[in-house]
DNA sequence: GCCAACGTTGGC
DNA sequence: GCCAACGTTGGC
């Protein structure tokens, strides 16, 4: 099974890479996915040993701040089911649950963050679902464009 | 199944 | 706060 690479979405101040730095063995849960294409990669595609771009959004940088890895494939999202949550579906079951999480650990975060603008204004990310598709919180990466961008954070 | 109205995401 | 680009809902 071959390695596959994602960019994860989250606004820094619900969930991002200070959440995972501060947690026992930087683990997190990646919760809160509400949009069926995401959920899909998740469901269907993401699995343990893959890699994570983090990704901070609507926010005032927003950009590429860190890595992790995948420990844990997909699971049913228990905010799905809690009333309490924002996250909360009425329409989800545990028999039939709707939506899914997924268990990463942080592996580095960036001296520097890589802003949108820097990933935009380089021809070999042109086809990068990040510049193409804006609105998509969690996304395949290539393998080029994952080293490419790891090549970002030196220059 | 179509499509208008509405809601959300997310950059700027 | 604005607005473009989606996604979702609901009437028909």
């Amino acid at each position: 099974m071959n390695k596959k690479y994602w960019l994860f979405k989250a606004e820094p101040h619900i969930y991002g890479v200070d959440h995972l730095n501060a947690a026992p063995e930087k683990i997190g849960r990646w919760d809160g996915i509400r949009n069926y294409q995401a959920r899909n990669f998740l469901r269907d595609q993401v699995a343990i040993d893959d890699e994570v771009f983090i990704y901070h959004s609507s926010c005032k940088q927003v950009g590429i701040v860190g890595t992790a890895k995948v420990i844990k494939a997909a699971y049913p999202d228990p905010t799905q089911f809690n009333l309490e949550s924002d996250y909360y579906d009425p329409k989800s079951t545990p028999e039939n649950p709707r939506w899914v999480s997924v268990d990463i650990q942080l592996t580095h975060t960036f001296p520097r963050l890589i802003t949108l603008a820097e990933i935009k204004a380089q021809p070999a990310l042109e086809n990068m679902v990040l510049v193409k598709q804006g609105r998509l919180s969690t996304q395949p990466v290539t393998k080029d464009e994952w080293k490419f961008i790891l090549k970002m954070i030196l220059k």
